[in-house]
DNA sequence: CGTCAGTTTGAGCTTGCTCAACAATAGTGG
DNA sequence: CCACTATTGTTGAGCAAGCTCAAACTGACG
C-alpha cells in the first residue's frame, strides 16, 4: 500500500528511496535476510536480480519455465496455482509481502506451478545458484533457507486439514482468520483488510463454488461476524470466526512466538 | 519385500548383513546419499542414530515432540496425519522406503505431525543439527535436502488438486496410480501390490468416508479396472485408470505403455 | 463357534452444486 | 455526460454426489 502511493505521486522522485536492498529492505524480518548479520547480508543483496514492478495479470512465471530463481514478494499480492490436462485450475496459495514463491521448482529445475500478480506486485528474485552457493559460508542463510521449505510444507498442510475436513462456512472463516494473521505478521491491521482476490479465486482455492462463497459471506454480513463491502473487509467478531475455523491443537493455547 | 524375507529366515544368520548403513543400503539412490561419494556418505553414514525396528501401531514421533531428527524409512509403510482441537484426523500421506519424514519440523523444531507405523517397519534417524553441519561441506547434500523438500511440496501441490478438483471415483483411480509409480520407482511391481492401510484410511486421506471407497474400489473390480481381494490390488487397466485420473499436463502425453 | 474389527451393501437424506436471473460496478465510446 | 457492454458478485430453486445410518458379511483369532 505505501509503495502505490508512492508510485503514484507526480512530484520529484528521489531514486534512493527505489534502490531497495536488503539492507534497507523492511522486510527483511520476514523474507530470507532474517538472522543474517551485516556482512553477510550484503553478499546476499548481491546476488538479488531485481525485478521490476509487475501489474495485475502478469506472470512471474509459468508451469514449464526453466527454474532459476527463487522470487521474494515486496508489495503486493500473487496467486499460485496448478493446471491439470482438463484445463482445470486449483489455485495452492496467496502470496505476500516477505514470502518465497518457487521452492516446489528446485527439485525438476523447471516450474510446475503458475505464479500470476493479483494486483501491481513488485519481488526481489533470487538467483537460486548463488543461493545454494552461499549456503555453505553463511550458516544462518542454509537455516533460513531450511524453515521456508518447512514452514510451506506446513502451511500447506494445515490447507490440506481445511479442505479435508471442514464445511464451506468453516471453510470461509479459516480463510479469513488466516487472511488476519498473515496481514498482523506484516504489520498490517489484523481486522480490516483487502482482499487482492475474486470470489472466484476464493472459491477455487477451498474447493467451493462461487455461489457459495457469496452466499456464506453474506451470512456472515447478516450474522455480524463481518462487514464485507465488495473487496474491503472487516472483521467484526473474531471470536467466532476464530471459533469456527477450528486449527491444530498448539497454536490455539499457546502465545505466538518467533 | 527383500529385507523381510531375511527376517524370516530361521537359519544362521550373518550378522553383517545386518549391520546396514548407507554405502551398502538398496535405497541409497532414493534416499539423502543420493549423489554423494564414497569418502563423504561414510560421514553421513556415522551421523545416523540407527533406530530399531517398529511395530505396526507404534509411532515414530507425535505433535508436539522435539524435533531431532529426519526420519529415513528403510523398509514398511508409515502413515503421517495431523488432528485438530475437535480431534478431527487428517491423512497426509503415506511413506515409503526411501523417503524422508519430518521435514515440516524444520521451522518450530516441534513436530507437528503424527507418524505412526501401518506395518513393521524400519527406518535410520538422521540427527538434523548434524545433517546442517554437513551441508557446510558436502553441496550434494544441501542439493538432495533441497530437492526432499521441493519434491515433498510438489507431492502436496498434486494432492490439493486431487482433493480440490477430482470426483469419488477419480480420486481413487489417482490414488491406485500413484502407488503403483511409487511402489515401481522403489524397485516392486507397478502393477500388484499390497495395500498397507485400511479404507478408512484411504477414505480419510482422500477425504471420502469409508462406505464409499468401498463401493467404487467394488465397482472398479466388476468393471475389470484392477481385481481387489481384501487389502491385495492388482491393476488390470492401467490406460482407463490413468485417464480417470487427470494429472499436469506433462506426464500423460508420452505414452502410457509402461 | 463366538466375538470382533474391518469391510461391503442398501436406502434415504443433506450439503453444496448447477442453472438461471438479476444487481452493481467499471470501462468504453459517442 | 450518458448509453452500452462486460465483468463480477448476489440471490433463488431444484438436483445429485456423496454422506449418514443401518444391517449383513468376512476372515482372524481366541
Amino acid at each position: 500500500m505505501a509503495v502505490s502511493k508512492a508510485q503514484q505521486s507526480p512530484a520529484i522522485i528521489d531514486l534512493n528511496r527505489f534502490r531497495v536492498t536488503c539492507s534497507n529492505c523492511n522486510l527483511s524480518e520476514l523474507c530470507l535476510p532474517r538472522g543474517i548479520d551485516k556482512d553477510n547480508l550484503s553478499k546476499l543483496a548481491n546476488t538479488v536480480r531485481q525485478s521490476g514492478i509487475y501489474e495485475a495479470g502478469h506472470f512471474l512465471f509459468r508451469a514449464g519455465d526453466p527454474f532459476k530463481s527463487l522470487v521474494a514478494i515486496r508489495t503486493g499480492a500473487i496467486k499460485l496455482y496448478v493446471v491439470d490436462d482438463n484445463g482445470e485450475e486449483q489455485i495452492l496459495g496467496f502470496y505476500f509481502p516477505g514470502e518465497l514463491l518457487g521452492l516446489d521448482a528446485i527439485e525438476t529445475d523447471t516450474h510446475t506451478c503458475n505464479a500470476v500478480a493479483l494486483e501491481t506486485s513488485s519481488f526481489c528474485a533470487f538467483p537460486y545458484s548463488k543461493l545454494d552457493e552461499l549456503c555453505k559460508t553463511i550458516p544462518e542463510l542454509r537455516t533460513q533457507m531450511f524453515k521456508f521449505m518447512s514452514r510451506e510444507l506446513s502451511l500447506e498442510n494445515r490447507l490440506l486439514l481445511t479442505l479435508g475436513k471442514r464445511n464451506a462456512d468453516e471453510k470461509l472463516a479459516t480463510f479469513l482468520i488466516t487472511l488476519s494473521e498473515r496481514f498482523k505478521r506484516m504489520g498490517y491491521s489484523a481486522t480490516e483488510f483487502h482482499l487482492a482476490m475474486s470470489r472466484q479465486d476464493i472459491g477455487n482455492y477451498l474447493g467451493l463454488t462461487i455461489e457459495t462463497v457469496s452466499r456464506v459471506l453474506s451470512r456472515f454480513n447478516k450474522e455480524g461476524l463481518v462487514r464485507i463491502d465488495r473487496k474491503q473487509v472487516k472483521l467484526l467478531d473474531v471470536d467466532t470466526l476464530k471459533r469456527l475455523s477450528v486449527t491444530y491443537c498448539e497454536e490455539t493455547k499457546k502465545n505466538p512466538s518467533t
